[in-house]
DNA sequence: GGTATATTGTTAACCTGTTAATAGTATCCG
DNA sequence: CGGATACTATTAACAGGTTAACAATATACC
């Protein structure tokens, strides 16, 4: 009755899953009506924006820096290609691998998206405070790779292993 | 070249989105194999999850407290309905409701989970330790109201509302 | 060198997320 | 009362998440 340290246990609707999925979502709700306008969705958006950084990913690189599982990366690719903005290319080293790249459009649809980006950025990053954003970034950094380490019992199969 | 308080900019895939997604998924990974063992999807549990807390629910209610949102959880429900693990009927006050609650099986395979739910929590929060979990719950509370409060810009058409 | 094994990307099947439109009720208000 | 308006749940259509299976290519190993 005194201290309990034991379980300060998530009264439902307030489990851990729950909270970070209302935080991921109160964020993204910013950013959704950009992308609704220029046609994109969150994802072909991650991906474009993993690509913009090199000039070629092979398909299994660029489903784990935008942490999109392949079989869901194979349909944006197939979407993205169909619009030209994206290019694929058999890899001569080995033939197993595709590269992927932006094209001309793909490379100037990011550049005119990512100023707007920026700023529904700079817009949550003012909401939130300075301390409090990189605290944040701080404890879900530290979250993942506890998580992470001590995890895989009988899955570690997950990206891109 | 010493302190820098201006915009500390998320180098791409370290995103805010991209973290919560990240964390997100480091604590579900825990909880996919137990879930998929007993047969429920993550929301179908949500769902059930929170029609164990009352009597029941209309949909509408439901689509809130589970973070779902109505299109899902109509699909959810039918699912669920078809394994007569819910049961709906028609509100007699207000016939456009649809009131939906557990069945006797639908409680029992809440009651056999949740123990199992419990312990994957514990495992988690024992992982993070205490002051850890208790700040990030802190933070996220804080993201969520900070930016829902000033956000609604073109959608307020959010849950519930 | 030739077969077993592993790896890469894709396809398939099922489920949920998201947005828009729709059918059925309730409520408002003249 | 009766028609306009608002609300509730559902359906539709498209996109992605998740798991399992598959085809094609590379690698290992005898």
């Amino acid at each position: 009755m005194s201290s309990a340290p034991k379980a300060v246990f998530p009264d439902f609707e307030h489990s851990l899953p729950m909270l970070l999925l209302k935080a991921r979502e109160a964020v993204m709700m910013r950013f959704r009506p950009m992308l609704r306008d220029v046609g994109l969705t969150e994802q072909q958006w991650r991906v474009i924006r993993a690509l913009s950084e090199v000039e070629e990913y092979d398909a299994g690189k660029l489903a784990a820096v935008s942490y999109i599982l392949s079989p869901s990366l194979t349909r944006i690719l197939q979407r993205l290609e169909a619009r030209e903005l994206i290019r694929r290319r058999v890899d001569d080293a080995d033939q197993r691998r595709t590269l992927i790249s932006l094209t001309a459009d793909g490379r100037a649809l990011f550049n005119a998206v990512r100023p707007l980006s920026r700023d529904i950025y700079e817009e949550i990053a003012s909401n939130l405070g300075a301390s409090r954003l990189s605290g944040l970034y701080n404890i879900l950094e530290e979250v993942e790779q506890r998580l992470l380490a001590a995890a895989p019992t009988e899955q570690d199969e997950r990206r891109g292993r």
